[in-house]
DNA sequence: TATGAATGAGATTTCATTCAT
DNA sequence: CATGAATGAAATCTCATTCAT
């Protein structure tokens, strides 16, 4: 009947149903990082979400809809976050940027689970969604510029930057308690990093 | 059912049957590898391994213990690994510890991802074998006494050192390809950060 | 791995649900008869009930759910007609109460064989159910207390006369046919065990 | 390369192999009547008895010869006691029948729960076996024939007659414990039955 | 002959997805 | 539309039995 394309997620046009949208991202969010996106059932995300699993089909007619809906939601906020931080208006110190991507890093913590676990269900590298890699690899590229330092290791160095990044988000995986002093030392990292880039052949 | 517990690998008494093992542990790796831990079945295994899925269930008798076998194995290889460079004779330098901790990393590479899927699984961190992290973040806290620094920090660099080896670890996940940029970068945040690790307040 | 806990049989909520697990019931009754708790398998059970497995397990989430279920709706049947036999309004004589065990036994004898099947498989003394057995007793109690006789061995008696009865209830398993001979000599045992129960020093 | 037919126990003609029988029915009785025939397996009855699964089944080609096996055993047993009851030299009382009846069974009760989980599981009842039945009824119709009473009733009488027999078997299932008081009462059933088929038209 | 590794049919159970009401 | 019953392919795991050593 439908003359769309499977694969997209439904955009609801009424208030309930954007209600429902957000509850069952939410009710997603929780179990993907509970447990992880295989394990995870689609019925348990429509129980949590209070929505019969025949309508949370019609908002995302697959799991792996669901699931790249809401990596790109989260990818979003960082995307931005991101930019932010590299658009500051007066001009960015290391200090400031290593501050700033470990704020962000604490800012989208709670979320953190969620897309550790998509990542590395490979979702999050498949095509329409590899976009988000390469957008945050731009992002670090960018901010790398804006500190200076020799443009021709940039590549690799947002890589790397990523993944430093990364493995900060995924610090407080390996518990909670009072982690003051793993941000310090995770600050620390950064601005290492940050520093090191910066200064290397500073004028190419 | 059965009066054994069903927690452990059954040891084989035979040559046939290590030969069997040896070939199960390796199409796991594989399969572990190519897709992830939950997404690899049994079935998969065994037909890679040539084995009967029987004959596979008896040596592992489930797919969690395999999961944990896999993981004790390449635990072991990487603890060694590192016991050799903390005791390694001469003196060891911040730049002999970076350089190291990268050379094991790159030597370990080929089983990187079995080990990162079985970690992202949350078998990783489960009782026994919980033991490998806290085996590794004690070797990681050992790397650094050996280095020098305010041994009150330690426990944090450790954990932190720990999340920079895994990144590190996970970098060619991004693709293959020449990465000797990429080596050179990550050597680099290792040597900043254990640099950093020794200076700070030498002497307590 | 469900949020649910698995181990109570789902209410279906539509008639065609409530058809469907009827058509189950029955078809596992047949089953559990022919062959045994444990020789039975589900897949015959959705077979023989032209369920798709999937749904059988929707209702019945486990094989011993279902069994626990076919025994709860025989036990409350049979309790029921116990309840009606022991609270017959004139005067219950030793004749009555045995006629009426032999009927009750008569009537369920269709159902039978699963619950024998069942109460062999040891399903029926499990948590749950074992308070099938003690209803059961307890109904035995009943019906020796209004036939009078010392209360003093009630509790023993109450377990021999439910043993009799299962007896009777196990006995046309030896083969069909007419068996009014049977029946008459089971009967004359009952009465025969009634009577001494009453006898039996009357006043305490 | 055998010449025999399958489906007979092989007899060891050495010591050492009727040791490791007499090991294997030891603990396959265990196992039976712990489980259950169709629960326990011929793994399990192998590392029991200490015996290794191929030598097992060396002697026992079946898990079914293994269970007639055990059934037989127990049965010869049971008809020479019963044989031995009939044959008593002195005039039989009713009250020595019912004694000895119940002597027997109490007897036998160590073994009791192997012989039930077989009758249940079906086994007893199969070609080769069914003798065992028919053997039981015919020793039962001899006691009753030796008490006197009209023979035309003696048939379904032995059936009755062995129902109890088996219905007192099962009754120490309900638990252990002091049940003294049971067997009081189990021997009253069988004097009160004994009595009333001797009594019942004793001259045709 | 004794051993235990190997086999594989088949059992139970799960879950993404469809479709009738 | 909303609902939840229905579906069935596929996954994990069991165990009687065989066979190479």
């Amino acid at each position: 009947m439908s003359s769309l394309p499977p694969g997209v997620a439904l955009a609801p046009k009424r208030q309930r149903g954007r209600d429902r949208v957000a509850a069952i991202l939410e009710a997603a969010t929780a179990l993907f990082a509970e447990k992880s996106y295989e394990a995870a059932t689609m019925t348990e995300v429509a129980l949590r979400s209070g929505t019969a699993i025949g309508s949370l089909y019609r908002f995302f007619p697959t799991k792996e809809v669901l699931a790249v809906a809401l990596l790109e939601r989260y990818g979003e906020r960082l995307l931005h976050a991101l930019d932010r931080l590299i658009d500051r208006d007066p001009p960015l110190s290391v200090a400031d940027a290593a501050a700033g991507l470990l704020e962000i890093v604490r800012c989208l913590r709670t979320e953190r689970s969620v897309v550790l676990s998509l990542i590395d269900s490979g979702i999050a590298w498949q095509a329409g969604t590899g976009t988000l890699r390469t957008a945050l690899i731009g992002r670090m590229g960018g901010l790398l510029s804006r500190l200076g330092g020799s443009p021709g290791a940039h590549d690799e160095r947002a890589v790397i930057l990523l993944h430093l990044v990364k493995a900060i988000f995924a610090l407080p995986q390996d518990g909670p308690g009072p982690q003051s002093a793993g941000d310090v030392e995770a600050e620390a990292v950064l601005r290492l990093y940050l520093e090191h880039s910066a200064r290397s052949a500073p004028h190419g």
